[in-house]
DNA sequence: GTCTATAATCAGATAGAC
DNA sequence: GTCTATCTGATTATAGAC
């Protein structure tokens, strides 16, 4: 059980990632997610107990994937303000969503062992970009009344939020005028020291 | 077709912007939506279409009411500054998402019909945020490199964002330190000239 | 305009053979 | 471990009486 090796398990966990990503979680039924992967209906209820279980194991690939990308951008060799500057203007599919947050409005997320993994993801960014921006404050290079915790989380938020814009506008470029905001407003708080 | 005067049109539209925001659109059903308004089957198909149409006739009324409070809290009266903080700062349930945006990663916005009163109330904001801005900036109480429109594209992107990290964190005070962060950030880029 | 009855399809899951 | 066959209930809609 949740053994690897299994040829049809790790086909039916890749396909569930990838219909998770396309259409969420409530949209993606076992069917789906058997015809997308060549399984049958056995191998499914064979490895997972439900639906759920399939989804909260895609869900954790999706997660420790995505974390280590988020690591490679929070790389220590460079400067605190740039690692934060790579994270925001990375390319991104805006009008796809976040592949892990584009399902904080399902009901999926009132079930620990689904939201457990998106919150994770979301919250090493945000981690991520408080020490960084407490790095530079460290150095003096933060205006004051600027909270490093209270600047990373907004910055997380346009983020997860222009992937909103995207899609509500259908507009990719909707995302890119926030990040380029919040680009323009990190240097402004970070310059007058520096 | 589409006339009001009909009890149970109606109380089927209430019902479906209750449900909407509750659920979304995909996991709400014609069924939850009779049970809820009190009507028979008969009724919702003799008004309208199906559950798109009727989807579309409850979002346009919510993007209506909430449109009416955004301009509510953008009174002309107000300091274009004072006007953008009271929009940050309003009350809200953060858990329950935004009461249209909370659609915005489901299938439903590839239908015009759905997606255009989110866009529109989304982007109602997003003018009033930048009208603010710029009469804040001919006033000369913005910094230099800040562009009016890219911090209003921010501003609304880290409230819809908060929702998202509300929602993925379980948790309110996750919103909130976003909009602590914007609020922080506003102060300081418009404190330097004013 | 409103109702109940019915239908076709799909959802999520079980049974049991191989 | 993997498969096909089957099951129960929900979804979205249609039919036709009142």
């Amino acid at each position: 059980m949740a053994r690897p090796g299994s040829s049809k398990r790790e086909a039916i966990v890749a396909a569930t990632k990838a219909l998770l990503w396309e259409r969420g979680y409530e949209a993606t039924s076992p069917r789906d997610v058997l015809a997308l992967s060549g399984a049958g209906q056995g191998s499914l209820y064979h490895h997972f107990p439900g639906k759920r279980e399939v989804a909260a194991a895609a869900l954790a690939e999706m997660a420790e994937e995505e974390i280590a990308v988020i690591d490679g951008l929070f790389s220590p060799g460079t400067p605190p303000l740039d690692r934060i500057r790579a994270y925001l203007t990375r390319e991104r599919q805006a009008l796809r969503g976040c592949r892990l947050a584009r399902l904080s409005n399902e009901s999926a997320m009132e079930e620990p062992a689904l939201r457990e993994p998106v919150a994770a993801y979301v919250g090493h960014i945000q981690a991520r970009l408080r020490a960084s921006l407490e790095e530079a404050d460290a150095a003096g290079g933060l205006a004051p009344g600027i909270a490093p915790a209270a600047l990373a989380a907004m910055l997380i938020a346009v983020v997860e939020g222009g992937y909103v814009l995207a899609r509500v506008h259908w507009n990719e470029a909707a995302m890119r005028e926030a990040i380029d905001g919040a680009v323009q407003v990190l240097d402004a708080v970070t310059r007058p020291r520096a």
